[in-house]
DNA sequence: TTGCCTTATTGACGCAGGTCAACGCCCGCG
DNA sequence: CGCGGGCGTTGACCTGCGTCAATAAGGCAA
C-alpha cells in the first residue's frame, strides 16, 4: 500500500516572491489584510508565501491531508470539493480572487475537502500556527479571521437554503448573481464574465445534473434574461435574474 | 411602524447563577473547556453567563439581531433556522447538549438565524468581546474557538453533500445516524431516543416534505431498521442504516 | 374527563428534474 | 490541418418526491 500522497501534479512549497506584498496587492481591500493598520500589514506580510501558480487541474491540497496553512486566491478560479463514502464528488464552492479557502481544515489538523485550479491561479500561503501567533498579538487581525470563517458559515448556509429549498431555476440564478456580485467588488463588469468553471461543475455544485443545468441556461436565454454562449455570460435583465434565485 | 422587536416571550438576561461553574459541568469535555487547563478553565468560567432556562418555543436569539455572545446548549435542544427572502423557513440545525451556537453572527455582528427551544433548554452565554479578549491571551482557547467554527463550516459542507446528491431515504438515514453518535458521545443510549424536534422541523432542515418523512419512518419500520413510537425511536440495525445513510 | 387543535400517517395523483441516448461543437494534439 | 475526445445541448421517457386530501392520534386546557 502507498503511504506518500502523489504530489507530482502539485504545487511545491518553496518561497519564491512573485509578488511583492499584501500592502501593494490591489486585492488587500478584500483580503485578510482588510482591517489591519499599515503596520500589522507588515507583520502579516512577513508569514505570507507566494509560490509559483498553480496549472489548470492542479490541487492546491487535497482532503485528509495535513493541514497546515489557509490560503488566499490572488489570481484565477479554484472549486473546493469532498469525495463522498460511496465515491461521489461533491463541489462544496468556488473561489474568487481575495478569497480565502481551507479554513475547513483547522478543525481536525486535515483538510476536510480537496482544492483544484479551474484554470491557471495564484495564491498565497498562510501558515496556520504563524496566523494563529500573530492573532493573539493582534486584536484586529484574530476578529478578522473569526469574521471570515463566521462568513463561510453563513455562507454555506445560505447554499444549503438554497439546495433544500429551490428550484432548478432559482438555484442556477442565485449563483450567477452571487459571481455577478462577487465581480463588481472586484471592480470587474457584474454583467459580463466568463465562466471560468464546467456546466459539470456548476451542476454538481448546485445539486443538478448536466443537462439541467443546460436546459435552465437555454430557457433563461429564450426568456432574454441571459445570453448565453459557451462560457461567456452575459445577464441581460439582473433584476428578474434576482427575482428569480428566490422563487 | 414597529421598530422594538417583541421579546416578551424571550429570555430576560439577568444575571443568575442556575450552575456552579464550567469546572463541575459535566459537558466540560465537549464543550469550549475541552483542552483548557484547570486554572484556564477558571479564567473562562468568569466570563460566562447562566441565565434561566428556555420554555419550549421561546426564542434564544433572533436573525438578524445584535449579536453578542455565542451560547453553549447545557440540556435540552434548540434549532436554528434562517426565514428566506420567500418568507419561507429553513431549519440549519440542531443543537444538542454541549455544543456550541451562534457562531454564524460574528461575521458581520448581526445573528444571521433565529434559534429557539425544542423543549425546556439551559444555556450559557459567552459574550464575545469577553471571549476573543481571552483567546488572544489563552492560546489554547484561541485555537480551540478556531477549531469550533471550523468543525461547524466541515459540518455544513456535509449537509450540503447529503442535501444535493442524497435520496430521501438516506437523508433520513444520515439525520438518524447523527443524533446517534452525538447521544453517544454524551454516554446516553445510541440506539433509543426521543425526537425533540417535530416531523415538520425534520422535514424542514432535510428538505423534505413533512410527508416523504413520514412516509420513510414507515417503509425503515417495515424493513425492520427501525422501530418509531411517535417521537421515541429505537434503532434495530445501525449498520443498515449507515449504510442508507450513503446511498 | 371531554373537546379542540396541532401533529402524524396514509393514499391518489402530477410534475420537475433525473436518466438515457443521439448529436454537434469546441479545442488541444499530432 | 485534420482528427479525436471531452463538453454541451436537446429530445423522449421515467420516477421520486411534492401536492392535495382525508383520517387518526396525541396532547393540552378547562
Amino acid at each position: 500500500m502507498k503511504l506518500i500522497v502523489d504530489r507530482s501534479e502539485d504545487v511545491p512549497t518553496a518561497p519564491s516572491p512573485y509578488q511583492a506584498s499584501c500592502s501593494t496587492c490591489r486585492l488587500s481591500s478584500l483580503c485578510l489584510p482588510l482591517a489591519l493598520e499599515a503596520a500589522e500589514i507588515d507583520v502579516l506580510d512577513r508569514i505570507v508565501q507566494r509560490s509559483k501558480p498553480l496549472q489548470k487541474g492542479q490541487h492546491l491540497y487535497r482532503e485528509s491531508e495535513h493541514f497546515q496553512s489557509v490560503f488566499a486566491v490572488r489570481s484565477g478560479t479554484l472549486k473546493a470539493y469532498r469525495t463522498t463514502d460511496n465515491g461521489r464528488e461533491q463541489v462544496t464552492g468556488f473561489y474568487f480572487p481575495g478569497e480565502i479557502l481551507g479554513m475547513d481544515g483547522i478543525g481536525n489538523n486535515r483538510h476536510a475537502s480537496s482544492a483544484k485550479a479551474l484554470e491557471t491561479a495564484a495564491v498565497c500561503e498562510i501558515p496556520f500556527t504563524a496566523l494563529e501567533t500573530l492573532s493573539a498579538r493582534m486584536p484586529h487581525l484574530q476578529r478578522h479571521f473569526f469574521q471570515l470563517m463566521s462568513r463561510e458559515i453563513a455562507e454555506d448556509q445560505q447554499l444549503i437554503t438554497l439546495l433544500s429549498k429551490s428550484s432548478a431555476d432559482a438555484r442556477v440564478a442565485a449563483l450567477l448573481v452571487s459571481i455577478s456580485t462577487r465581480n463588481a467588488r472586484r471592480q470587474l463588469s457584474a454583467i459580463r464574465f466568463r465562466l471560468s468553471m464546467s456546466r459539470v461543475d456548476i451542476g454538481n455544485y448546485l445539486g443538478l445534473t448536466v443537462e439541467t443545468v443546460s436546459r435552465v441556461f437555454s430557457r433563461m436565454q429564450k426568456l432574454g434574461v441571459l445570453r448565453v454562449e459557451n462560457k461567456e455570460i452575459e445577464i441581460l435583465d439582473r433584476d428578474a435574474l434576482v427575482e428569480m434565485a428566490d422563487a
